[in-house]
DNA sequence: TATTATAGTGAACGAGAGGTCACTTGTCAA
DNA sequence: TTGACAAGTGACCTCTCGTTCACTATAATA
């Protein structure tokens, strides 16, 4: 009945994975969080390195279904202004969502001590974005919305600073506001530069 | 004497903190790295956390030394063909340096439980590369080399897409060859948008 | 009703953590 | 030569870690 139990169990873990990384995490403050004495949470994972592998098994179906199937592609914005609209929704999401703002943390977290987290960072926090990007980009390009240019490359150069100032969201969250702002204008920028000339 | 063993000690603590990270480093291991056993450690730090302070206060003097300071700014370039020259020369010397590829592994494994460590990594990965590149841009401006803009905005959007594939090689060094070629592709992608018209 | 599986408890365990301390060794100044 | 001190040793301390296990409570099943 209540064996919502092991998935709470994860939840608590990307918690406390996202705060403290792996290594820092214990599993008595893990069991306490939820209620529970720790020798409880060894009813639902035989070790704490399999709730690692299941949390990260989650993120990675997660991911798969939520970034990395062709009909989660966002619409091709009708206008350069949509493009900028669009992003700031994108963004907007993912820098105030907790879940994924957590993910991203372990992410970095462990990127070098687990091969599959550093997979998943690759895909999250470079390759996953610009793939995006480069088919909205080249649907961009047919509309004439955008200059004719390698659509990979441009997604590339749009991506990546927005994806920096993600990263100093989940750093400095004081800062979100100005970093909001700073994508922004970096995305009206971008259209300056790139937009189709009239 | 031998008392050198103060300054290897914070060596093999960056090699072990950047590898493990804090809470995943013991003093035992660090101390056999260095051919002594654990109670030697404690003639020189107190404690691990004065290590890791002692490496911080390190890592941000050197950074105040060899980053911040006005007398290191590197030389305008001639051309826009000079730019990449002098981006493919830093980049090469970041992402091959280990010393300087395990700072940026350690700030970025602490710079959520340390605030130092977290000012140093925005320095680091966002601020002071996108400063650096403000003044170059705007000496380039004069030149006639670069398209008149706001110097800021275009440093930003160069040196975020190269900082991004900085963390690419950090993250997958099987990777470290094709990341520098697509930096160098970059550059030239970058001159070719944002050069002067001629 | 008796049985059985599931979820949770609390005490215990061994290993390894950070840290302390009395002691030895080597070096240099007085 | 002696004394003082810095550097290093090894045994030991306490605490916390991940993990185990005998046990209990509960609820569904036969």
């Amino acid at each position: 009945m209540a064996s919502d139990t092991k998935e709470r169990i994860l939840v608590a873990a990307l918690e406390m994975f996202s705060q403290n990384g792996y290594a820092g995490t214990n599993i008595r403050e893990l069991s306490a969080s939820l209620g529970l004495v720790k020798s409880g949470v060894y009813k639902h994972y035989e070790s704490k390195a399999a709730i690692w592998n299941a949390l990260l098994d989650e993120m990675i179906a997660y991911y798969a279904e939520h970034f990395g199937s062709i009909e989660h592609l966002p619409p091709v914005p009708d206008s350069p202004e949509g493009l900028v609209t669009m992003t700031m929704q994108m963004v907007n999401f993912t820098v105030h969502d907790e879940k994924i703002i957590m993910t991203r943390k372990v992410l970095t977290l462990e990127q070098f001590r687990d091969e599959r987290a550093r997979e998943l960072a690759t895909k999250h926090f470079l390759t996953g974005l610009t793939e995006l990007f480069a088919h909205i980009f080249a649907g961009m390009m047919d509309k004439g919305l955008l200059r004719k240019d390698d659509p990979k490359m441009l997604a590339f150069a749009y991506t990546a600073p927005i994806s920096a100032l993600i990263h100093l969201c989940d750093r400095e969250p004081d800062q979100k506001e100005e970093a909001l702002a700073q994508i922004e204008a970096f995305g009206r920028h971008f259209i300056a530069v790139y937009g189709a000339k009239q």
